[in-house]
DNA sequence: CTTGACTGAGTGACCGTTCATTCAGACGAG
DNA sequence: CTCGTCTGAATGAACGGTCACTCAGTCAAG
């Protein structure tokens, strides 16, 4: 079937052909999406990546294991690209928007993983501290970071609370997501990032 | 006890001494809010609320529509609680301050409330869905129609999407709740309504 | 006695996880 | 090249525990 990939995977030297582990991330990803987390079988999740049900488990320790690598990756990969692509900016608004594009276009670029995202997540206290611990604080703190530099150089209002700013705008943000997955609607998600930047820079803006 | 609920479609028309489905309610909300929705059984439900296990379903249909009957009252409160108290109010702006100081109010008044509001509902697309064209969708709606109120009085920018600045007031009014869940800081959740009107009006405003 | 709210042990379905077994391919010997 | 041997990835049936929901019976009130 699958020729074997010329590139190795760095992280799990024992296993032989690991799109085995790619496959099943992103069988659970569409499972978990359309079933919902709870509802979902890991023989469901098994059976769409095309392995057996004891396979999932010589790549992942538990069903909750799962969940929890597809959102360390999303995360990762999501601060990695911000800061990226924010660190050859100067302005901090242009990397505020930057970031907000960013945010909206990664999301709006694979529906299945961001209702894991948006939703499924969400579910329990115990995921949302635990995941809120991992990344989502660094997230917020980037955020926060170049809301206090605009602040250092004068363009937002020195008096606001960043940390509440920023939370502010990731809440902003977070709600455009979650309102584009429930809506039965087509629409591109990425735009209503300039909208809402648009409304927020005024808000924070010092000079006027 | 005699005086029948107004609002209730009541699953069982037999129950005679109601504070019963109030217990339960109260219990579930208690459990759901420490255990997450599926991970709670509904026998602690029962014990919590001090009944046998088998009179949750006098009241009840399904542990579904436990979790279904939290969220529609919540809602409706919160919605008739927002109606009432800027129907006296003249001003767009002051009615969205109302607005949001009490969403922050109500969830900051009962922790077990707020999590099953900020958390356990959203655990779901299925929930999400139903929950969202039910009531959420009605908030939205109050909110948009104070904006273009203000867009009207030309005190709001005419050319901003009501539709998108509500959706932003709300996401940054529940990223707020949401934080406030997790944080194991001990906080008052309702000040921060004022900063977030703040920035909300500022960036919205339209004389400057 | 009748009524019906209430009880809680029981039940059956469900599903995450395990593990005995299979077998494709690697490899050394001849 | 062809065996024979070995390995461990992959399999999927079976297990064991859990829990939402049911219902036959209790009991108090009238």
């Amino acid at each position: 079937m699958r020729s074997a990939r010329s590139v190795n995977q760095p992280s799990s030297p024992r296993a032989s052909v690991p799109d085995k582990r790619e496959a099943i991330l992103r069988a659970a990803t569409k499972v978990f999406a359309e079933s919902g987390y709870f509802n979902s079988k890991v023989a469901d999740v098994a059976r769409v990546a095309g392995v057996a049900d004891g396979t999932v488990y010589l790549y992942f320790k538990s069903k909750e294991e799962i969940l929890r690598s597809i959102f360390e990756r999303g995360v990762g990969e999501a601060i990695a690209a911000a800061r990226a692509e924010t660190a050859a900016l100067d302005d901090p608004r242009e990397k505020l928007r930057r970031i907000a594009r960013l945010h909206l276009e990664r999301l709006g670029a694979d529906r299945d993983l961001a209702v894991v995202f948006q939703v499924e997540l969400r579910g329990s206290t115990k995921f949302m501290e635990e995941f809120s611990a991992a990344g989502l604080a660094e997230y917020l703190r980037l955020i926060r970071e170049t809301l206090e530099e605009g602040q250092r150089a004068g363009l937002f209002r020195a008096e606001l609370n960043a940390k509440v700013v920023a939370k502010i705008l990731f809440g902003a943000l977070d709600e455009m997501a979650t309102n584009w997955i429930l809506s039965p609607r087509a629409y591109k998600l990425a735009p209503l990032a300039d909208q809402v930047l648009d409304i927020f820079l005024n808000g924070v803006s010092s000079n006027k």
